[in-house]
DNA sequence: CTGAAAGCGCTTACAG
DNA sequence: CTGAAAGCGCTTACAG
């Protein structure tokens, strides 16, 4: 009967309008609002007896606690930004879901800023210093103003993909410039002497290093390089084929593409238009390791990013130091592993 | 030298370790704390001369309102919940990053939940609860409970991609069933006879409504029909695709996938393992409209979904029940637009 | 237009 | 183990 009451009173309550808080559980269950609170801390000391009383009144009244009240007065609101290119991140979806996982393990949860022009930062930052983030994953470019920005508000971030060299930030970071470096070690072995290397965005690190990379490995050897800029999409990777294949000056035998969509929109054309034999007569590499490099149809040689091992990474690094704010920058430089498919030999 | 005793105060008042509030705001402004409130509350009156005092201030002390307090007391968060899963939207970047920016426009931010399965949506929902969300998108399956836990709750609720016939919940759908349905029809004038029907995973009411709208088509015709169970997956579909070549039962002439990803697949195990003439022989048909649809090699009729007027307008119907919460649920279907490509002919 | 004051729903020392 | 009380940083009537 007594339980009977109280969940009419729980319902008369809850239809006031407003979800209960913690002093109508604790009226309902005859303790101090107080005792209510620490049956929500974890490890806080309770006894069962009271413990027994507010788990059924919290209950029968629907309660969950309200993470904004108390992030607000323990400085933790549980939730972290983060800041994401769409153009410059091509494993946008799976980084994305990956970090969900990773952090919701910890009941931590993720206020998305998606930026269009990575010159957007400014106007983002302003909104997550409201929002009180406990930290910041960046998948953008910052300046070191914007770096200083966060350091000086005790914000702890972590960059995910985009090395500072001359910088102490912290960051988990794919090898680009070794991984393309080692790719086209192995199109020379395989014999390769006349090289197409296709950039993506001119405003993109990730693209720079995975350029550099190629071209280091290239420069000073007896091969032919012709670089083109292209910006990661699909159409303007067939258009830059198309060009470099109609040009009487080249006749090229290998297309380093720095990620996988422009590996595909290449290898689309030179096929399909132009008839080549691949990878016989010219190969073609990519990078990122996106699903559709192990389509039947491409098997596209490539260099896969441990994705799920850099997100790990950087959750960790963040929690980290979102726990001890005094913990010295780092740095993770993870290995890209070569995918051997059907678009070229390296031998 | 006014101004740079406050550069030193202010960044005294900074060092101490925390951030700005309204009050440092206000004591080197020189005016109350409810002053500054209002400065930074739209349409509040504040004189030119202490707007000009509270923005001196605040601009020196990097002072921005914190959302978290300023939730807490208004009751409005600005923090929509998105409940998104993986495997049955396969637009989620672009959904994503279009939801977050219309909502940007409107100074609302998105706190991501993904969902591995969709029946973590009772787990993730206790997250939402705590987070005092305004509203809530969601790309996901909810009982009749959970929907009502959402209005007990007040919480406005707008469902993307899924249609609740029986149930008075507002949603922003695209017409899976009809664009299906036009599609086979297409088909059918064009002269197919076998067709095979490879359905989603059963628990996606998407796929559903696609295979449904086949079915229906085809139903009572003259015609062989033969359903699969697909999982919305390249390699799943290259599997059922040769599990049908093989059987000496069936010789198709149309396959008719429940999403691009499946036709892809088939397509590819069609052309490179059966050595099929598409569409000559055999036609084959997609659904959603992803980037690599419109690929060189590919070029597939299917159809596309509106993606950014569905996104638009759930965001539309969302805001508007924010602000006025008795407004009564709506329903907005968005008929797809076929995509006439080259792997089926429709006559 | 302005300021003093109450209060949003919590957490956390502090006594008992 | 428990409860009374202060306080997190705001907004918002309420007088003036």
């Amino acid at each position: 009967m007594k339980n009977k009451t109280r969940d009419v009173k729980s319902t008369t309550i809850n239809l006031e309008g407003k979800r209960a808080t913690s002093y109508d559980v604790a009226r309902v269950a005859g303790v101090s609002q107080s005792a209510v609170s620490r049956c929500f801390k974890a490890g806080a000391s309770v006894s069962a007896k009271t413990r027994a009383k507010v788990d059924g009144a919290a209950k029968s009244l629907g309660y969950q606690p309200n993470a904004i009240a108390r992030g607000l007065i323990s400085g933790r609101s549980n939730i972290v930004g983060v800041l994401i290119t769409e153009l410059t991140n091509l494993n946008y979806p799976q980084v994305l879901s990956q970090l969900n996982r990773k952090f919701a393990e910890k009941d931590i949860h993720i206020l998305l800023f998606t930026l269009d022009k990575e010159s957007d930062v400014d106007k983002v930052l302003e909104k997550v210093w409201q929002y009180q983030v406990d930290g910041i994953i960046a998948a953008a470019q910052f300046t070191e103003v914007q770096i200083s920005a966060c350091e000086d508000r005790g914000i702890p971030l972590v960059f995910y993909n985009r090395l500072y060299p001359q910088s102490t930030v912290s960051s988990v970071c794919c090898d680009h410039y070794e991984g393309e470096r080692s790719l086209v070690e192995g199109l020379l072995n395989s014999g390769r002497k006349s090289f197409v290397v296709m950039s993506g965005p001119v405003d993109s690190p990730v693209s720079t290093a995975r350029t550099q990379g190629a071209v280091a490995q290239l420069k000073g050897l007896a091969v032919d390089i012709v670089e083109v800029e292209g910006d990661y999409s699909y159409q303007r990777a067939c258009s830059l084929t198309r060009e470099v294949m109609n040009s009487a000056m080249h006749n090229p035998d290998a297309f380093v593409c720095t990620n996988d969509i422009m590996a595909i929109g290449c290898l689309d054309t030179l096929r399909i238009e132009y008839k080549a034999n691949i990878p016989k007569d010219i190969s073609v590499v990519g990078f990122d390791g996106v699903d559709a490099a192990a389509w039947l149809n491409y098997d596209l040689t490539t260099v896969l990013q441990p994705l799920e091992r850099m997100v790990e990474a950087a959750v960790e690094m963040l929690l980290e130091r979102i726990e001890q704010p005094e913990l010295p920058a780092e740095k993770r430089l993870f290995a890209g592993s070569v995918r051997h498919g059907a678009t070229a030999q390296l031998d």
